[in-house]
DNA sequence: AACTATTTATAAGA
DNA sequence: TTCTTATAAATAGTT
């Protein structure tokens, strides 16, 4: 993508790979947003450069999507609970729940958007407004696998009054 | 980078969303790997589609980015809890994450709901099943007692100098 | 899954 | 280092 192809190797020349980097860097971040919310995917990248600088971005936070990552990969072996590791799969389970609700909330939100505007497309005249967190309608939305744990009987979780902020 | 410019938003019809998911997932891990290549640096991409599946890289290892991550941002915190503390209050913020989720999609559904059985009062014909859910809206929403924990600071991990402009 | 018309990223140069 | 620009690469819409 330039004046000339490259091949895919190690920079020598320091001065053009910290150019590259900059350039590179900051076009990896911003696909990675981009990817995040064009595709309602949780997102998280970490660069560190040579001079062990960190650069990040995360959908959500960081915090999370390590957390997830971690899940995603321990589902196989679940064992060796300490107090506060049971603390944390109780609250993971509420995760699961969570999870959910936002789905079947989905699910609710988008028949009450046909209603509205119609089945045929969601071109609403608020359309814009109505999506500006993300937050709009999957058809195919479901729980994630590695979050399909047995069903405990319904809650009522409350939420707080606060409001996501994506970049 | 197509046949047409698009905006930066989520993507309504299910069907394109997962097209693109698949197309931009693939060009993000790619340029992670060229990026760690040509500039030597350490990258780790962790991408969940909204199904919940697991996409990811890193050029050496993700647990080998993570704590270095970890080790990066623990410079500006104070350390002194135990692993699985830590665990805990991670799945926590994952859990906060989530509130605000379902509280923002709650708002909207309940614009729609307005719109379709009028603002005065909630009781359209199909109330019960809105609610049916225990999804309604409710303005005393709040954190269950036994959820809060140590609050972790509100996006402290998040990408402070580099915004990156989309569009 | 392929195909291309376009847009976007970026390698080199200034 | 920032701007410019020619060109490579990614990808949106289509078949």
């Amino acid at each position: 993508m330039g004046r000339g192809k490259i091949v895919i190797r190690r920079i020598d020349n320091s001065t053009s790979r910290q150019v590259t980097f900059s350039k590179r860097r900051n076009g990896l971040l911003k696909k990675a947003k981009e990817l995040a919310i064009l595709c309602d995917a949780e997102v998280g990248v970490m660069i560190f450069s040579s001079t062990g600088k960190l650069y990040d971005f995360a959908s959500n936070s960081m915090k999370s999507v390590i957390e997830r990552y971690n899940k995603s990969k321990e589902e196989h072996h679940q064992q060796g609970n300490s107090a506060s590791e049971v603390k944390g799969n109780l609250i993971h389970q509420e995760n699961v729940e969570l999870y959910k609700k936002v789905n079947l909330i989905r699910q609710e939100n988008m028949e009450l958007y046909k209603k509205v505007y119609g089945t045929r497309d969601a071109n609403g005249p608020n359309r814009n407004t109505f999506l500006a967190n993300g937050l709009g309608v999957g058809e195919d939305s479901h729980v994630p696998v590695h979050l399909q744990l047995s069903q405990p009987e319904q809650q009522s979780y409350e939420t707080p009054a606060r409001a996501t902020k994506l970049g």
